[in-house]
DNA sequence: GCCGTTTTCGGCCCGACTGTTTTCAGTCG
């Protein structure tokens, strides 16, 4: 018997390989290409498949049908696919692992793996090195001089970086490149594309576009980036480089004529760039990063994306919301909400003082001026602490009791002291703490201690693994507290290394909804939590949000736009935001009570 | 195998780059 927990990737995985052998054996192109759209689809889902297999939405999920369904349907439940294993069994194994290496697709993968019997999965990589030595890949036809070169390149390069990056990550990667890119003279101007635009979570490749009247000389000057370790492949209008980092990075040049379309196609997402296309071939245009071809074959050219969408009768999609959903049906109703900006948040009720105590967890680092000070920067109206709750073991009642007020005493004395200084635009302080729900539900405070409190943000710090029944109502226990108004990193994830708690979140918006309880979307990179395809569903329940940094230094609370950034991609307006909200606005919320 | 505001049948995104050819196939985004 098979293993039954998967992961999108390994899904996604599977269906790769399905497709190939469709393409190779049984002459089904749009058949591979089915499977090819579902596999891209579930590769870049923030959900998981398997959840939404429980839940009964896998036709949710773009590119899967009815009988995709019934196929993961028995791979949950029997931790195999019967039809898929049939498929598999009539290629070599070693065509699969050859798939891997860029350059290699089906149909090379294929002629080598039966032409050198790569029976085996797990040696057809070395077996295939060892051909390339021993330059045995000469005679094949098709095989030249440079492909088995191209091979062996690809190979050397592979074991560099396989795990996508952080956005923080790539953002500063592509900032640097960008500011070589803009200052020089045959470049108009350069800015990020792909996924770093769309303002993903995480980032696979770097992609730049760059706008030039002069494409010889800006392509020139691109490829002399100090930083570039490697030029994989360059053209006249596009290159793909790899930095000594190990980062790949793609970059795009375009006339100031076709600016629009170039942006649009470079930013896509590939699921979204299908479905416009499809869009326009209903209305007899056809569609290219130069622009549109009508039905007659005359092109029209796009300065700017605003007038590319509005030729196809689409109002402006926002790069955020880009990832093939139901984005274009939206903006074909004109239906496309006004997204919340940076600008508009008035404050961060996540922070970590530097408070000296025994706490749970990590303190903060900074001094309450370089966070006042950095708040005020931020334009911010109000300031919330909400340091860890101290800890449990080895502390009495009168202990913590004695601890937070000390800290109240630190906080609003320094705050005061801070007030005198500066006089104007002192942000309002509010007093809050960050507690434990422990994995009965309990708040890790007693109910007195935290009544005292301004609010308290409630998270899940320990048990992660707890089974979906037993982690929803330990949740929601938790928020039945008056003062446990907000659900801090819901999910708990840390991105590439610890996967989110399993619960049943419908539940838990409809609660939250319904009893005022805010959602934190968490800003810190390596969190972005609550993520955004939840905070989609969680806005469709009249959930409430509010973004904070989270940050334990002061340099951490300008994190913040990558929550926006984050709440964007779930489609939230400024209204679903708390703290966009005025100062009295946010404590009439904290201060309710209700509790059904 | 998926999908639907001309369709539940009959279509299925488009172009750049590379390497091998000499007009095209494979791969990629």
């Amino acid at each position: 018997m098979g293993k039954k927990s998967f992961t999108n990737q390994e899904i996604a995985k599977l269906l790769k390989q399905m497709a190939a052998v469709f393409e190779v054996k049984n002459n089904n192109f749009f058949r591979a290409r089915a499977y090819t759209n579902a596999s891209i689809a579930i590769a870049n889902l923030t959900t998981s498949v398997q959840i939404l297999w429980q839940e009964g939405k896998l036709n949710e999920i773009p590119g899967v049908g009815k009988n995709l369904s019934q196929h993961l349907n028995e791979l949950f439940s029997t931790g195999k696919v019967k039809h898929f294993n049939r498929e598999f069994k009539k290629v070599p194994q070693g065509m699969f692992s050859l798939l891997k290496i860029r350059g290699i697709g089906p149909k090379t993968a294929y002629k080598l793996s039966v032409k050198f019997k790569l029976n085996d999965s797990a040696t057809a990589i070395k077996k295939l090195k060892k051909l390339i030595k021993e330059k045995k890949l000469k005679g094949i036809k098709g095989f030249g001089e440079k492909l088995p070169e191209k091979i062996k390149s690809s190979l050397n390069l592979q074991a560099v970086s396989s795990k996508r990056m952080l956005i923080s990550t790539a953002l500063s990667i592509a900032d640097d490149f960008l500011s070589y890119l803009n200052s020089q003279k045959s470049i108009l101007k350069a800015e990020p594309l792909g996924s770093l635009r769309r303002h993903s979570s995480t980032i696979g490749d770097i992609d730049i576009a760059i706008r030039t009247k002069n494409p010889k000389e800006a392509m020139n000057k691109a490829l002399k980036y100090e930083e570039i370790g490697k030029v994989i492949s360059s053209g006249e209008s596009v290159a793909r480089v790899k930095f000594k980092t190990g980062h790949e990075v793609y970059f795009k040049l375009s006339s100031p004529q076709e600016w629009g379309s170039l942006l649009q196609h470079y930013t896509g997402s590939k699921q979204h760039n299908i479905l416009l296309r499809t869009l326009a071939q209903s209305k007899g245009m056809s569609l290219s990063e130069h622009g549109i071809k009508n039905k007659r074959g005359k092109s029209k050219k796009f300065k700017n994306e605003k007038s590319f969408y509005a030729y196809l009768g689409l109002s402006f999609i926002p790069p955020e919301l880009r990832e093939g959903e139901d984005e274009i049906k939206s903006a074909q109703k004109n239906k496309i909400p006004k997204l919340v900006k940076l600008e508009e948040i008035k404050g961060d009720l996540h922070l970590h003082s530097d408070f000296k105590f025994p706490s749970s967890h990590d303190l903060g680092a900074s001094s309450l001026f370089e966070i006042f000070n950095k708040a005020r920067e931020l334009n911010y109206e109000y300031l919330g602490f909400a340091d860890h709750n101290p800890k449990q073991a080895g502390l009495t009642y009168k202990g913590r009791e004695s601890i937070l007020k000390r800290r109240r005493k630190y906080l609003v004395t320094q705050y005061q002291e801070y007030e005198k200084r500066v006089k104007t635009r002192v942000p309002k302080l509010l007093i809050g703490l960050e507690i434990d729900i422990r994995p009965n539900g309990d708040l890790a405070l007693e109910d007195k201690l935290i009544n005292a409190l301004d609010y308290a943000i409630v998270s899940i710090h320990s048990s992660f693994n707890q089974d979906r029944n037993k982690t929803t109502k330990r949740i929601l226990s938790a928020l039945k507290h008056p003062k446990a108004v907000i659900l801090g990193h819901p999910t708990g994830r840390m991105i590439n290394k610890r996967s989110s708690i399993q619960a049943n979140w419908g539940e838990i918006f409809t609660f939250c909804a319904k009893n005022n309880k805010i959602i934190e979307v968490n800003a810190d990179p390596s969190r972005l939590d609550l993520p955004s395809d939840l905070i989609k569903q969680a806005i469709k329940s009249n959930a409430k949000f509010i973004i904070n940094s989270d940050g334990h230094h002061s340099s951490q609370m300008k994190n913040i736009k990558f929550g926006v950034w984050t709440a964007k991609k779930g489609w939230s307006k400024s209204k679903d935001i708390l703290n966009t909200q005025s100062l009295a606005e946010l404590i009439n919320v904290l201060n309710s009570k209700a509790v059904n």
